[in-house]
DNA sequence: AAGTGGTCTAGACCACCTA
DNA sequence: AGGTGGTCTAGACCACTTG
């Protein structure tokens, strides 16, 4: 409530074409990038900058609503508007599938998590049997029926991906893949156990804003978008043996791959 | 006009808990999703959805603005608000960077563009020297000032990517890759000329909502992300003889990948 | 109890587009 | 000219958080 914590800001150009609510949104964005409010930090309530202003409140409201569309904020109903704090990232290197990695103990997420010192969980774990959709057929080469595994997993208390694999039943089938915890080294690994030596993946990677059950599942803020990454992996024979959908928080991660010259 | 323009749309729900600018925006997103508005069509007006559902304007307006922030509509002042149509998608291969396709005369952008019938355009070229930021001078080997070249890629008018390309100096300075056009094949394959055999790339990735300089360099429409990449290119002897920044509209590209397994 | 953001109303004037 | 969205006001009541 302190007079001066709208201090850092300026006054309104009332011959600018730009809007009132721009302006405001302009004068925020400008301190926050510039530090004046820091990660975290509360901005001036929405009656200081009523009065600092001399708008009305719902011409504040569409300022912060901007913000809040580019992610910059976040509201906290009877308590403030926010500086979003950035979150810890989770980088996804290219050699995550290698070979070395499957063969210790563990799964990939689990191993990585502890290497940042972040708590991993997965939850909503849930697997059954279901007809292929169209794309998922495509990919997998024509398949009717595929053993479906969802999962969500999470750091620190935090959805950051959700991941659904899709295989073909008459290779999943009564494995231990079809079963809850396929064990250790994951499905992947169970795989190449089956006989089905793994030879590449190709990962497909688009970025769109969530819809409102991603926005659910993922525990998102209003302004962040998702990583949609599909990969396919392919045994040595050429066949697609599994097709991995999975959603991400894109402020959660970084992709990083590495790319032939020749 | 038509009082049937809104008979696709259901009444509210008054006992229900959710907000009524929600429950209207959940019954036009779930109109879209089921293709009763498709793509480019226009949505009722504002006063046409005041009328269906006896609530006051800046409701509807509301509605409209959670929808537009999920990248389903878009508004044209004075005309109405539509379905936002998907655009046309550029897709990455992970072989882009083949050296098959350096030895062809055209730079990647435009012979890609000519096989899915698209126009290419390159504006806004600038080639300049400047002191490269911490992050650069990090990926490059703590390199002091480095040579800079800024362009926009367009389709079909539309633009899709704004890339800067930095280079240390003393490798570019009084090289074809200072010149704007830097000829047949493009930078990479003048850099091979130079003696510099590329080896690999390395590509990270992330998304996030645009800034508002990026919004208007793109044009992008409202909840669209951007994905962002800043791909390093390494020589034979290991060096980083460049760096790439790339903002991409979102809603524009597939990238894909091809990771191996061993 | 006081302060905060969340929702909603009922107006107003403007700028833009189509006809 | 009439319809459309863009901006803005001045209220109101509510739900949530904090002291």
């Amino acid at each position: 409530m302190s007079p001066l914590s709208t201090g850092v800001l300026g006054a309104l150009d009332p011959t600018s074409d730009r809007a009132v609510f721009r302006q405001i949104a302009d004068q925020l964005r400008e301190a926050i990038d510039k530090g004046r409010f820091r990660e975290g930090e509360k901005l001036p309530s929405e009656a200081e900058l009523v009065e600092h202003y001399g708008v009305s409140r719902m011409t504040v409201r569409n300022s912060f609503s901007i913000l809040q569309g580019e992610g910059l904020v976040h509201s906290e109903h009877g308590r403030g508007v926010f500086v979003r704090p950035r979150p810890p990232v989770r980088r996804l290197a290219s050699d995550r599938f290698a070979r070395r990695h499957r063969e210790q103990g563990k799964s990939a997420f689990l191993v990585e998590a502890d290497t940042v010192g972040s708590h991993p969980e997965v939850d909503s774990l849930q697997v059954k049997e279901e007809r292929a959709t169209p794309d998922v057929s495509a990919r997998l080469g024509s398949v009717r029926r595929v053993l479906v595994r969802r999962r969500r997993y999470l750091l620190d208390g935090r959805p950051v991906e959700f991941a659904t694999s899709y295989l073909p039943l008459d290779i999943a089938r009564d494995t231990p893949i079809a079963q809850p915890n396929p064990g250790p080294g994951g499905i992947y690994r169970r795989l190449e156990e089956l006989g089905h030596r793994l030879d590449h993946f190709e990962e497909e990677i688009k970025a769109r804003m969530p819809s409102p059950d991603e926005v659910a599942t993922l525990r998102l803020a209003a302004g962040v978008p998702v990583i949609h990454l599909i990969r396919t992996a392919y045994d040595t024979e050429g066949r697609a043996v599994e097709v991995c959908d999975t959603v991400m928080a894109a402020d959660a991660y970084v992709l990083s791959y590495r790319l032939p010259a020749t």
